[in-house]
DNA sequence: CATATGTCCTGAGAGC
DNA sequence: TGCTCTCAGGACATAT
C-alpha cells in the first residue's frame, strides 16, 4: 500500500510532466466502478484542458499536479498506481491524462480496489488540507516537532505513528520498520516515551523512509505496488519485521518476530529488540 | 478535545 | 470443483 516512500517514487517518476501541457483527463471506461473524482469529470477536464503543468510535489500520500488551472490531488489509498508505463492489468485502469511539449505523453491511474480518490483542488483547499487534515511531512519535522506533536498521547506508539494528522506520510508497514529501528516497543504509550526513545525515533524514522525511496518502495506478495516504469520496488527485501513473523530476528538472531493487532491493524515487532518498557508499578516493586 | 469503530473495495486463500 | 467466508489496510465519517 503506497505510503510515503512509494508515493514519493510516483512523484519522481512523473517529474518529466513538469512543463508541458494538459491536453486531456479522461476516465477510462472499465466494466469496474469509477474511482471518486471531485469534482465531476466533465467539470475538471473543461477547467484542466490546456494548463501547463508547473511541478509535481507530494503532501503526505498524496502525489500533486500543479498547474496553472488548479492542482491535481491523486489519493492512491489501498492500491493506487501512478504510471507512465503499462500498468499491471488493463482491466483496472481507472483514468488517463495526456500530455505534450514534455517527456511524458501521458500519466496513468490504476487502481485495482478502486478507494483511490482524484481531486482538483484550488491552492486555497490544498493549503486547508494540508493545514487541517495533516501534519508536518514525516521528512520535514524536527526531532523536538515530533515529540511535542505525539508526546501528550496515552496511545500505543505504533498507533500513533499512523495518524496523518499529526504525521504525514508514515503508514502501517513502516510504521513497523521504524519501531523497530528505533528498539522501541509499538505498545508502548506515546507518554510514556523517554526523550532519548523520541530522538531514537526521529532518527529511525528518516533512516527508514530515506533508504525506501532509495529502493523505490516496497512491493508485497500481492504484486501491486510498482514504480512508474511497471517495475517492481525492491524494499520489501530490507524489511526487518513486517509480515516476517515467526522468523528470528535478524538484528539480535535470538528473538523471534510476532504479529499482534493494533486499532485492527497487524503491527510486526521483535520482543528482543523491542523490550516491553519497565511499568511504573514494577519499578517500584521489590 | 481525544480516541475508537465502521465503511468503502477486490482478490487471494482457507475451509467445507 | 465451487461455493462462502475472512482478511488485508488508507482515509474519512460517525460515535463515544
Amino acid at each position: 500500500m503506497p505510503e510515503l516512500p512509494e508515493v514519493e517514487t510516483m512523484r519522481r517518476g512523473i517529474l518529466g510532466a513538469v512543463g508541458g501541457t494538459i491536453v486531456s483527463l479522461e476516465s477510462c471506461r472499465c466494466r469496474r466502478r469509477p474511482i471518486t473524482i471531485q469534482p465531476e469529470l466533465s467539470v475538471i477536464r473543461r477547467r484542466i484542458q490546456g494548463a501547463l503543468v508547473t511541478d509535481v510535489r507530494r503532501v503526505g500520500k498524496r502525489v500533486v499536479l500543479c498547474t496553472s488551472a488548479g492542482f491535481v490531488v491523486v489519493e492512491p489509498r489501498m492500491s493506487g498506481l501512478v504510471t507512465i508505463a503499462e500498468p499491471p492489468t488493463r482491466e483496472h485502469l481507472r483514468l488517463r491524462i495526456t500530455l505534450q511539449n514534455c517527456a511524458l505523453r501521458e500519466i496513468l491511474f490504476w487502481d485495482r480496489r478502486g478507494l483511490g480518490v482524484v481531486r482538483l483542488m484550488s491552492a486555497a483547499q490544498l493549503d486547508e488540507l494540508s493545514r487541517t487534515r495533516l501534519g508536518p511531512d514525516a521528512l520535514e519535522i524536527s526531532p523536538d516537532e515530533l515529540r511535542h506533536r505525539l508526546a501528550g498521547s496515552r496511545r500505543p506508539i505504533k498507533v500513533a505513528l499512523l495518524d496523518q494528522a499529526r504525521l504525514a506520510g508514515v503508514g502501517n508497514l513502516y510504521a513497523s520498520e521504524i519501531l523497530h529501528r528505533a528498539r522501541i516497543d509499538p505498545r508502548q504509550e506515546c507518554q510514556r516515551l523517554t526523550a532519548p526513545q523520541w530522538l531514537l525515533l526521529h532518527g529511525a524514522m528518516r533512516k527508514v523512509l530515506q533508504e525506501a525511496i532509495r529502493h523505490e518502495g516496497s512491493t508485497l506478495a500481492d504484486g501491486t505496488y510498482r514504480n512508474t516504469l511497471s517495475q517492481l520496488g525492491s524494499y520489501q527485501a530490507q524489511h526487518a519485521v513486517y509480515d516476517r513473523a515467526g522468523e528470528t530476528c535478524n538484528r539480535c538472531r535470538r528473538g523471534t518476530i510476532v504479529r499482534i493487532v493494533q486499532a485492527q491493524r497487524s503491527t510486526f515487532y521483535c520482543p528482543t529488540c523491542q523490550p516491553a518498557a519497565i511499568g511504573k508499578g514494577n519499578a517500584n516493586r521489590r
